[in-house]
DNA sequence: TTGTTCCAGCTTTTT
DNA sequence: GCTGGAACAA
């Protein structure tokens, strides 16, 4: 019994409700900072200790390694056991371990690989290019997010129907194509990894009947962001057995443009008909006005369950509101408020930035770094993706599986070694024509004979150098492998000859490489008896490394809306709120992708804790070209008692070339730059250029409701506001 | 093979 | 207007 109070006396009643419901579907919608990894956490709690649950009785599916990695933590911490053997992971994670365990039933090879979308993009450059297709018609990237979307939706080239429109027709070449190559190559992409476990368990009775006896509660953390393969296999794991517990927020849903299914929060409650649904609406995380105003805004929506949002921690501070005259102001009077709060003695770590576009970053780091600010900027390349990192992996996966296209692509002339574009485009040909791999179509080219003297020797240089280091690696550690390849395979020497520190850091990074094969935990993603080298591959392309370092210096942190998902900081800056940019200007014209940027307005608002500070500027300079943007409907969407406005005009940069000389920079008293006027039939509006002087005085305004004007002064009757 | 020039593209991101 | 990749010249 103590057990029992333990897991939930911390919790208020809802949380409590959900954690002790009687194992069946629960659909948990829990607002942002309402506890809901808390109530997971505990739920999971309750079912090992109360419902006497073996740990292997347990699913748990997540979104990101890092979220898997923290409730993994807080369960082990929670109930003083190791989770180690617990099947906590993302969902490719865990469709990964399906179809390693049951590889032949997925129809897949052994030594199967997984692709991350780099790989990806670049096997459907070269085939679009080898099938001679025009790239401006059929853009390799748009051909990848097709496939992708495609596989997202469970259908395979093999499902559609041929199509009479000539760009669908070679879409779909293209994405038959592919499959092939895949296929030949051993090769797996992120969405393949779970549409084939979902195939995997629809068509091996055996294998489901096995799981759905295993897991008898199945849970998912923010289930708003599943796509239809992935809930699908959700069904298919708990059909018939009532057992699927997600959490999850309608409002917090924003990634419907990579295919999540906003949908299936609401399908679930006619698919699990036995279901009970628990809000969790009690807000820890911020103060009342903050909450306040998220409430406001995302009550535009429409299409929403319904939830409203609460703290009985008190009101706290008003919103700030700071119109800056530009981006370059903007930058600085978010800086200047970040000196103030550390002055104050306040943490920098405390502090984020966000921003809807990654391009928008860039002001504020260079301000940031001239007054001296350490930051972070999140969202960069991460380890495994890394050029040489990437090179060094290429050469461990040919050694594994020759027929790997993808990896032979990439290191067959890196470092260079005299096999060329033109040898490199026969191997093609001959590849394509037989529908054999790059390796055995390099190969038959050897013993075909037909190739020039040092073209032969070049090629089968290579091929000997992958069997021979394949011949060495044989019986050795993984780390030492991993040593080997970095020695051997000739990159560290190519290296040393790129100038500047950039070659230093590459042969750094493959030194940490071959750390992170020592530090890799074999055991942990392992249950069978699989090939060590091969895990360690998979763990490069499902985990690409969060490692960003500088982890421990204390930074403002600096990210985009999407990736600040599910964090909390004390302070938080919300830039560029402007019409064409947040909402961005694709998004306007669509209902449903407009509700999804509030949503991601919402979350970014709720993202702060005691204070939030939103800005906007009045002009800015995009894609080199100067725009006047409008402010964000979403701000009028926020009631004005609870924003203040912040207006402070001392330091205006840019107009430097617009302003004509000194004659008519702003003159003291009447207008300045920046300066808020309001004229009788145009409304509020801010002064951006002034030209002329005495009775040819202009200004230009930017008025909230109409843009931009030019007005003579001598005419337009102006009040300074 | 390397350095240079030219040209398209330009939300959001995890796995 | 900047960036990264691809085409091109030496």
């Amino acid at each position: 019994m103590d057990k029992n109070i333990s897991l939930i006396d911390s919790l208020n009643d809802a949380q409590r409700l959900a954690v002790s419901a009687p194992n069946r579907s629960m659909l948990i919608l829990a607002g942002a900072g309402s506890g809901k990894t808390r109530v997971l956490v505990h739920r999971i709690g309750w079912q090992i200790q109360v419902e006497g649950l073996s740990i292997h009785n347990i699913l748990a599916v997540t979104f990101t390694n890092k979220a898997a990695k923290e409730m993994r933590g807080r369960i082990e911490d929670l109930l003083n056991i190791s989770a180690h053997s617990m099947w906590i992971g993302t969902f490719h994670g865990i469709a990964h371990r399906l179809l390693r365990r049951h590889a032949k039933q997925a129809k897949l090879p052994d030594t199967f690989q997984v692709m991350d979308s780099d790989d990806q993009l670049r096997i459907i450059k070269r085939l679009v290019k080898s099938l001679n297709i025009d790239d401006t018609k059929w853009p390799p990237k748009q051909m990848m997010w097709f496939i992708n979307a495609q596989k997202d939706e469970g259908i395979r080239a093999r499902h559609m129907i041929e199509p009479n429109d000539i760009f669908q027709r070679v879409q779909l070449q293209i994405y038959k194509a592919y499959e092939a190559i895949c296929d030949r190559s051993g090769l797996v992409d992120f969405a393949e990894l779970l549409l084939r476990a979902h195939e995997l368990l629809r068509d091996n009775e055996d294998v489901l009947q096995f799981y759905q006896d295993r897991f008898k509660q199945v849970h998912v953390d923010e289930f708003q962001d599943t796509n239809t393969i992935q809930y699908a296999w959700l069904r298919l794991l708990t059909e018939g057995r009532d057992n699927l517990f997600v959490v999850g927020d309608d409002d917090q849903s924003i990634y419907g443009w990579r295919g999540a299914k906003i949908e299936n929060l609401y399908n679930f409650q006619s698919h699990y008909p036995n279901h009970q649904v628990i809000k969790l609406e009690q807000n820890y995380r911020s103060t009342g006005n903050i909450l306040k105003s998220a409430n406001a805004l995302i009550a535009k929506n429409d299409s929403r369950m319904g939830k409203e949002l609460w703290t009985d921690s008190g009101d706290g501070e008003l919103i700030s509101l700071y119109t800056a005259f530009n981006e370059q102001d903007e930058a600085y009077f978010v800086v200047e408020k970040i000196r103030k709060w550390v002055a104050d003695g306040g943490l920098r770590q405390d502090i984020a930035i966000l921003y809807r576009s990654n391009a928008q970053s860039r002001q504020f780091e260079e301000k940031l770094m001239a007054t001296g600010t350490p930051y972070r900027v999140y969202g960069g390349l991460r380890f495994f993706e890394r050029m040489e990192v990437k090179n060094a992996l290429a050469y461990l996966r040919i050694m594994s599986n020759h027929n790997d296209d993808a990896s032979f692509e990439r290191v067959v002339n890196t470092p260079t070694r005299g096999v060329g574009a033109k040898l490199i485009d026969n191997i093609r040909l001959l590849a394509r024509e037989n529908e054999i791999s790059l390796w055995q179509a390099s190969v038959e080219l050897i013993n075909q004979n037909k190739l020039t003297p040092r073209a032969g020797n070049a090629l089968k240089g290579f091929l000997d150098l992958i069997k021979r280091l394949g011949e060495e690696a044989k019986g050795k550690e993984l780390f030492d492998k991993v040593k080997l390849i970095v020695e051997k395979s000739g990159l560290v020497e190519a290296y040393k000859k790129e100038k500047g520190e950039k070659g230093e850091t590459r042969i750094e990074n493959l030194e940490e490489l071959a750390n992170a094969a020592r530090l890799f935990d074999f055991d942990e993603d392992n249950e069978e008896n699989l090939n060590e080298l091969d895990m360690f591959l998979a763990h490069a392309a499902l985990e690409s490394g969060d490692m960003q370092g500088d982890d421990y210096e204390d930074c403002v942190q600096l990210m985009t809306l999407h990736s600040a998902k599910g964090l909390e900081f004390k302070l938080v800056f919300l830039v560029g709120l402007e019409e064409g940019l947040f909402p961005s200007q694709q998004s306007t014209d669509d209902v449903g992708r407009l509700e999804e940027e509030r949503r991601l307005c919402y979350v970014g608002i709720t993202r702060a804790m005691e204070q939030l500070i939103i800005t906007h500027a009045e002009s800015r300079r995009l894609y080199g070209k100067e725009t006047y943007p409008r402010p964000s409907r979403f701000l009028k969407e926020i009631p004005a008692e609870f924003i203040q406005e912040i207006r402070i005009r001392a330091n205006v940069t840019r107009p430097v070339a617009a302003v004509k000389k000194s004659s008519s920079l702003p003159q003291a008293g009447t207008y300045r730059l920046g300066q808020r006027v309001k004229h009788i039939k145009f409304g509020e509006g801010v002064v951006l250029q002034m030209e002329g002087e005495g009775a040819q005085e202009r200004v230009q305004i930017n008025f909230q409701n109409v843009g931009l004007k030019w007005l003579m002064l001598s005419y337009a009757k102006l009040e300074v506001l």
